[in-house]
DNA sequence: CGCATTTGACCCGCGC
DNA sequence: GCGCGGGTCAAATGCG
């Protein structure tokens, strides 16, 4: 600018004799002193910006090494308080959470100091360890794998391997995509392979949506499309494009019996970082597979052969996709590879007690084929009918009475995944009380500390936060405090508003997570709410259902 | 013109 | 071995 003004001036000298160029050389003197004038106003602007945005990250910082010292102060305290509990559990073995003494601690395994980390406990299973934090549930980001059981494992299991000194090594960090903590990062074939030397496990996402895809913040390009036999509907064909080298990819079919349902099946694990919007679908969908891979395993003693219990005694039924279980079933539109393990999240909004027809039903299970791998499904349907142990308005995430500490959230996604992680639990153990209209409190508190306690809860926690951390950046602020970062839920879940994407340019509507934003919920501790659990008996919800399950 | 989508061909696994 | 069906590839086509 000012070369420009020493040289209008230089011609003007230089023309000085031409009338005609000296006006001329006039105006654009003037006219350069504006941009001049403006171009110094805009400087002056960013520079104020930049101190304003430097005072900012002073103040993140000062929070996040007043956080570092509460946590350094209350794992202090649990050590002192609880130094005569027994030790953990074994590495190789899903925690075992027995008595309601147990408690859930949550380590946000992320020790990058320029990150905002919340390590928080809420209630402590064990003594803070510097290798396993005494977690039942070990939450470190990056660690997520999706799909296979050895990952579902080491997912709630903090063993040595997982622990914080391999995630330092763990160029993952970066990324929501589950890593293997012992294994180097691979290419993408390589690693799904890693994954499930098997199959890979699927997640099907059942949403109400008139839009031809349903928005989940990441992008997709159509590589295909398929009549699938027996639906009229075309399969579509995506796979991600944020990288050219992820090998997720996503089949994307209306059900046939409601046009207005479309079920999404993604399967792999994204190998590139995620926006936040695509983060958390993809959290909730890699936690609804872990749900699937881990901590259940087949009941010996139960005479089904499709039926699984959990640790602490809750049993769902799996649907496998075997021969002998035909693919389309009444009510399913998506045909999930015969050998693939898929879960469904179940994400439309007709009520779980009632036979949702497009839950899928199976048939009565004659069958002693075992199930080599299973569908299930994860109803989020009818979430408005009780309150919810954690309060998700204010954030602050209590479990319990003696809860040690608060996990207060910023993040409006951390919300949404935990959100859907309890929704999750809930429904199972909805399900799994299904005939059992009125509740005892120990009933109510059995299944609290049976939600919390569940492995699998806490692997969706565990993705929750993980696309907390991970995904949008955004960190765990304690103390209160509030993010500066005020997130819409379409943010969150693009599925439900505008889409970025540049294939997808659709809008996906759902009930489920209209309610889910409605839910304003008091902060309570879990034993006081009202969950229509039991731990015991498992028996379907719907009268007409009865393999496959809601979970 | 570049990119995304479409669509027929092809590959592969599985069952008979 | 053959046929079927799911999944993927890649050339053709469409669109901005």
């Amino acid at each position: 600018m000012e070369v420009d003004h020493r040289k209008t001036t230089q011609m003007k000298q230089e023309d000085n004799g031409d009338d005609r160029h000296c006006k001329q050389e006039v105006v654009d003197d003037k006219e350069d002193d504006k941009l001049f004038e403006l171009t110094k106003t805009e400087m002056g602007e960013v520079r104020e910006e930049n101190q304003r945005l430097r005072l900012h990250l002073e103040q993140i910082m000062k929070d996040y090494q007043n956080l570092q010292k509460k946590f350094q102060d209350i794992l202090h305290q649990q050590q002192e308080t609880t130094s005569s509990t027994p030790h953990i559990a074994p590495t190789n073995e899903q925690p075992q959470i027995n008595d309601e003494s147990e408690l859930v601690s949550l380590s946000l395994g992320r020790t990058s100091s320029t990150e905002l980390v919340k390590k928080d406990k809420i209630r402590s299973t064990t003594p803070p360890t510097k290798n396993a934090e005494g977690l039942g549930l070990g939450l470190e980001y990056g660690k997520f794998e999706l799909s296979s059981t050895t990952q579902a494992e080491s997912s709630v299991n903090p063993s040595p391997e997982n622990s914080l000194d391999q995630e330092a090594k763990d160029e993952a960090g970066e990324t929501w995509t589950p890593q293997k903590p012992s294994t180097p990062k691979r290419s993408a074939d390589d690693q799904d392979v890693q994954q499930n030397p098997a199959k890979k496990t699927r997640v099907s996402v059942r949403v109400r949506c008139d839009t031809p895809t349903m928005n989940d913040g990441c992008q997709w390009r159509k590589y295909g499309q398929k009549i699938a036999k027996g639906n009229p509907c075309p399969r579509a064909y995506y796979r991600c494009t944020v990288s050219p080298t992820c090998p997720v990819r996503k089949q994307v079919q209306r059900c046939p019996q409601d046009m207005s349902i479309l079920i999404t099946t993604y399967e792999g694990t994204h190998n590139h970082p995620l926006a936040a919007s695509a983060t958390a679908m993809a959290s909730t969908t890699s936690a609804a597979a872990s749900m699937l891979t881990s901590g259940s395993s087949t009941s010996g003693a139960n005479s089904n052969p499709n039926t699984v219990t959990t640790s602490h005694g809750l049993n769902f039924y799996l649907n496998e996709n075997s021969k002998l279980q035909p693919i389309y079933l009444p009510h399913s539109s998506i045909s999930p590879s015969p050998s693939c393990p898929t879960v469904t999240l179940d994400l439309t909004s007709n009520t779980l007690s009632t036979s949702s027809p497009y839950s899928y039903r199976s048939p009565p299970m004659a069958t002693t084929f075992p199930p080599r791998y299973s569908t299930t499904n994860l109803n989020f349907s009818s979430l408005e009918s009780n309150a919810l142990p954690i309060s998700w308005s204010n954030g602050s995430l209590n479990y319990g009475k003696n809860q040690m500490g608060s996990l207060n959230f910023g993040s409006t996604q951390a919300q949404e995944n935990i959100y859907h992680s309890y929704m999750q639990n809930k429904n199972m153990m909805a399900t799994a009380t299904a005939n059992q209209h009125s509740l005892q409190p120990d009933t109510i508190e059995a299944a609290t500390r049976a939600i919390t306690a569940d492995p699998n809860f806490q692997s969706v926690l565990q993705a929750a936060l993980t696309s907390i951390i991970g995904g949008s950046g955004v960190g765990l602020q304690g103390g209160g405090e509030k993010s500066d970062q005020n997130i819409k839920l379409g943010d969150i879940f693009p599925v439900f508003s505008s889409f970025p994407s540049t294939s997808n340019t659709n809008k996906c509507s759902s009930s489920f997570f209209n309610k889910s934003t409605a839910a304003t919920l008091s902060s309570q501790p879990a034993g006081s709410n009202s969950l229509p659990i039991s731990n015991s008996r498992s028996k379907s919800t719907s009268p007409e259902n009865s393999r496959d399950h809601v979970v």
